[in-house]
RNA sequence: GUGGGCGUAGCUCAGGUGGUUAGAGCGCCAGGUUGUGGUCCUGGAGGUCGCGGGUUCGAAUCCCGUCGCUCACCCCA
């Protein structure tokens, strides 16, 4: 490419085809969450440096898009949204009513060499729900998630969910005698365990915690088990069966919601992020040839760590590349063809005034339509008309127009009939033919 | 940040072992003499062969560097 102003690495263009594609899961994501009934709302995307260290965890921190600023402010472009929903929150939560359900479609970014599914900036679908701390409000948040994949064509043969909570992570390893202050390291593991495998992972977590390699060894197969086999194994717990019942309450609503063939219990998922208190989540393909398509959960102490009231809150984020990639290789992406209801041909220079008060008409009752902007010979106006996808040429000729009405081509059949011009403008016609 | 692959027109690619004005298809523009398109015919525009340096009489072709793309690792929205 000999254009010397290139792209910056990792960002995109997004030429009307792709600005197609995009809108086509933007639309779907902002029906969702209206059919649910969230507002929308965003924020600044450049944000002060300390709103994310400390909040957001190592990962994000450690790939912040972050620089000085003219002021001498530390800034950085957001790398997600909820630090900024929780600032907007604390000014105003005490006020709103509960539950409050807000949704935002942000582009979000990061510096970190770009790959298949990760770039330097994307868009995500953020949902949040807060102030309520049941789990039919966790249920809800993921059904959400799920539904927005619907809208676009995915089903459960396509996409599935991963939950788990941290609070029954947290009580089993504390039944295993994991202290509390090791617990995150734990989580750290725990969350690598399916790339680094079962023996590295048994070694690190009794190296982390200092429980025996045999016990890490039973925890870490009991992540892959299901509910009642978890459930099975302590039955004089009372923390890990309260926390086995939560979850299976949030499974049995998401089933009544219809989402439940969408939805596996997998303890093995953990999330990086350091905010989250609850049910995590995630969503995949189901060949698993893609990164997750989004990720979520509770984070209950978010809103008082930026400095709001305690609010419970639970949410989601759903980046656009890894969605659109999959939308891709299953054919659900839209038709990016250009198209127009009307092309306006004019017979002869004489005839273009004509020509456009026409198309004005026409374009004030909402249809789209088109001309040509130079004068040109009938033949080449067809042919920009079949390039501008019209579906319907309609002809002005000297003839016609003398006895005042047009020709009007159907493109796809090729069927000519006459109109009105009186007619043409108030589509009378149209009515009278079908 | 680490490693592998790649980098010729807008797109997909040709260009044996270095040799004169770098090619094709598609796309784009213009024509095929101002009343009808999706086929066809003709012509045209468009490339400092990613960039820089080196080897050579001579490099798209060999060597080094660099940038970019891409895959994997790290890590994960």
């Amino acid at each position: 490419m000999s254009n010397k102003f290139k792209r910056l690495p990792g960002f995109r263009d997004f030429p009307p085809e792709d600005l197609t594609v995009r809108a086509h899961v933007f639309e779907a994501w902002r029906r969702v969450s209206r059919r649910y009934g969230f507002m929308e709302y965003d924020g600044p995307p450049l944000e002060p440096l300390e709103l994310y260290v400390e909040k957001s965890g190592e990962e994000i921190v450690a790939q912040l898009y972050n620089f000085q600023d003219k002021g001498d402010r530390e800034v950085a472009l957001r790398p997600e949204m909820t630090p900024s929903l929780a600032r907007m929150l604390a000014e105003r939560s005490r006020s709103l009513p509960k539950p409050i359900r807000w949704f935002s479609v942000p582009q979000l970014f990061r510096y970190e060499r770009h790959q298949r599914g990760r770039l330097r900036e994307h868009f995500q679908w953020n949902v949040d729900v807060v102030g309520e701390k049941g789990v039919s409000a966790d249920a809800e948040v993921l059904a959400i998630g799920i539904d927005g994949l619907r809208e676009l064509g995915l089903t459960d043969q396509d996409v599935r969910a991963r939950v788990s909570d941290r609070r029954l992570l947290s009580a089993l390893l504390g039944a295993v005698g994991v202290e509390e202050e090791r617990r995150p390291a734990a989580f750290s593991v725990i969350d690598k365990m399916e790339r680094e495998g079962p023996h590295k992972s048994r070694q690190r977590l009794s190296a982390e915690t200092g429980v025996s390699s045999a016990m890490a060894g039973d925890v870490l197969e009991l992540l892959g088990a299901d509910l009642d086999t978890v459930a099975a194994h302590f039955p004089e717990r009372d923390e890990v069966g309260q926390e086995v019942a939560r979850l299976s309450e949030y499974m049995d609503i998401l089933d009544a919601m219809g989402v439940g063939s969408f939805v596996e219990l997998d303890l093995r998922i953990v999330r990086g992020l350091a905010y989250y208190t609850g049910i995590v989540f995630e969503l995949f393909d189901r060949k698993g040839e893609l990164r997750a398509i989004c990720g979520g959960g509770r984070y209950d102490r978010l809103l008082e760590l930026v400095g709001g009231e305690a609010q419970p809150a639970v949410g989601f984020g759903m980046g656009d590349v890894v969605l659109t990639d999959l939308l891709g290789e299953r054919g659900l992406l839209p038709n990016t063809a250009r198209s127009l209801d009307f092309y306006v041909v004019a017979v002869g220079e004489e005839l273009r005034p004509r020509a456009l008060s026409l198309a004005q008409a026409l374009r004030e009752r909402g249809r789209s339509v088109s001309y040509s902007l130079k004068r040109q010979a009938v033949g080449k106006q067809f042919k920009s008309a079949v390039t501008e996808g019209a579906r319907e040429v309609i002809v002005l000729g000297p003839d016609e127009v003398a006895r005042g009405v047009a020709v009007v081509r159907d493109m796809v059949s090729g069927k000519e009939r006459e109109v009105s011009l009186e007619d043409l403008g108030d589509d009378g016609w149209r009515m009278r033919e079908s």
